[in-house]
DNA sequence: ATAATGACGTCGG
DNA sequence: TCCGACGCCATTA
């Protein structure tokens, strides 16, 4: 028996819940991938991921669900460098991308 | 049930 | 580094 009370918003599937609960998780100033997302929850692919993020990201920290090359989501590039410089988030050279190698989160608790 | 559609990813040139 | 081709997966028509 499910202990969660079920929300109005209860249109969403079960796969965009989980996709949004992961990003909610992820702290400021790092990031992970659409394809990291789809890792995470064991199911799913980078593409159903970022369909989930285009109608519903705008209620979580989107722009800390980028590509696998570090480039932001396209469409939100400006949006998405601003809150980086804001959070202190990595980026490479260029301050275009985000610097992956030191962005990256794995899942592990802040500590 | 089949086809089309993405805030994607990898590979080859 | 910049494409284009293909594969991938949930959702929607």
């Amino acid at each position: 028996m499910p202990s969660e009370p079920l929300h109005p918003s209860e249109q969403l599937s079960a796969f965009a819940e989980a996709v949004l609960d992961v990003v909610e998780l992820v702290p400021p100033g790092r990031v992970m991938t659409y394809g990291d997302v789809a890792e995470y929850l064991g199911r799913g692919g980078p593409r159903a991921v970022g369909t989930v993020m285009a109608r519903y990201g705008s209620a979580v920290p989107w722009w800390r669900v980028l590509r696998a090359d570090g480039s932001p989501p396209q469409g939100h590039e400006a949006q998405a460098l601003r809150h980086y410089r804001r959070e202190r988030t990595p980026l490479r050279p260029g301050g275009e991308k985000v610097d992956l190698s030191r962005a990256r989160w794995d899942g592990e608790p802040a500590a």
